[in-house]
DNA sequence: TTAAATGCAAATTATTTGCAGAAGC
DNA sequence: GCTTCTGCAAATAATTTGCATTTAA
């Protein structure tokens, strides 16, 4: 984990008046030590790697603060289940590209969508905040050969 | 419920083989004849004041049905539950912004955006398909009174 | 010392499913 | 008549919560 973001997370918990425990301690790291999306319930399984007494409500009961610090970003992959997002500490405007059949995320920037979605917002009367861009398409693969690696049976 | 509308929604129906029944008709009526977003729970409130035996279970087994079609659109709010949007018919293209305070949901629509994302989909390797914008903004009330008529007690 | 945080297990909420009877084609 | 649909009620899955206990500050 960045030991830059590592300071700032800490900085925000202090700033709320949050206690600096163990479980938390194991559950910050875990969620920020990878580059991928995870579910509550991977995270919970990342968190028990480096301290195996954290449960599962404590992760749930973190999830929501680390949010909202906006260090982690909750995004719709379109599942049942919350999927979390930590690039956006180092990323702060990405989006997300998904493949509509093997589920292949991909990040990326465009200052172009920015500032239009600065425009836009400005022109419907609102002060831009978070934006959120899932664009969900098909990927070269499927487009190829008919199909995808993880093409689900279904 | 408009009469073109409603013959493609019954079109598909068809199509996919699937039989017409009294309960898909009042849920088919119910879920086409607002602009207004609606939840499962609600749609099942609209539907039986047009056929009262519509239960909940056949509300849920058909609404991944007519998203299927594409007439109906699930989309995102942030919310726990799902939440569907009848207005794709109308508009294909179009885009939501809502109010991170009151929950405002503004739809809007935009060539630029379309256009743009269709190059970056090319860009990375996809073929664009169904494109998702959220913008999560403050609305003007918020800014100008520093609260929005609906914004929860929390 | 004392308020905040934790683990556990039970509760909640939205949604899904098995099954026996009803109904479209 | 043969399937597909339906309602019901029970099952599931993700997440939340109450409470007694532990722990950080």
């Amino acid at each position: 984990m960045d030991a830059e973001l590592r300071e700032k997370v800490y900085d925000f918990i202090e700033k709320k008046g949050l206690r600096k425990t163990v479980q938390r301690e194991a559950i910050i790291e875990a969620a920020f030590s990878t580059s991928s999306h995870y579910t509550a319930e991977e995270l919970i399984a990342m968190a028990r790697r480096i301290e195996p007494s954290v449960s599962r409500a404590t992760v749930y009961r973190t999830l929501p603060l680390l949010v909202e610090s906006r260090f982690l970003k909750e995004i719709d992959l379109g599942k049942d289940h919350k999927t979390y997002d930590p690039n956006f500490a180092s990323r702060p405007h990405h989006n997300h590209i998904i493949c509509v059949d093997c589920h292949k995320v991909v990040e990326f920037e465009d200052t172009h969508i920015e500032t239009l979605e600065d425009c836009i917002s400005k022109r419907l009367g609102f002060s831009p905040a978070t934006k959120t861009i899932r664009i969900e398409a098909t990927c070269d693969n499927l487009k190829r050969f008919g199909t995808c690696k993880n093409k689900p049976k279904a």
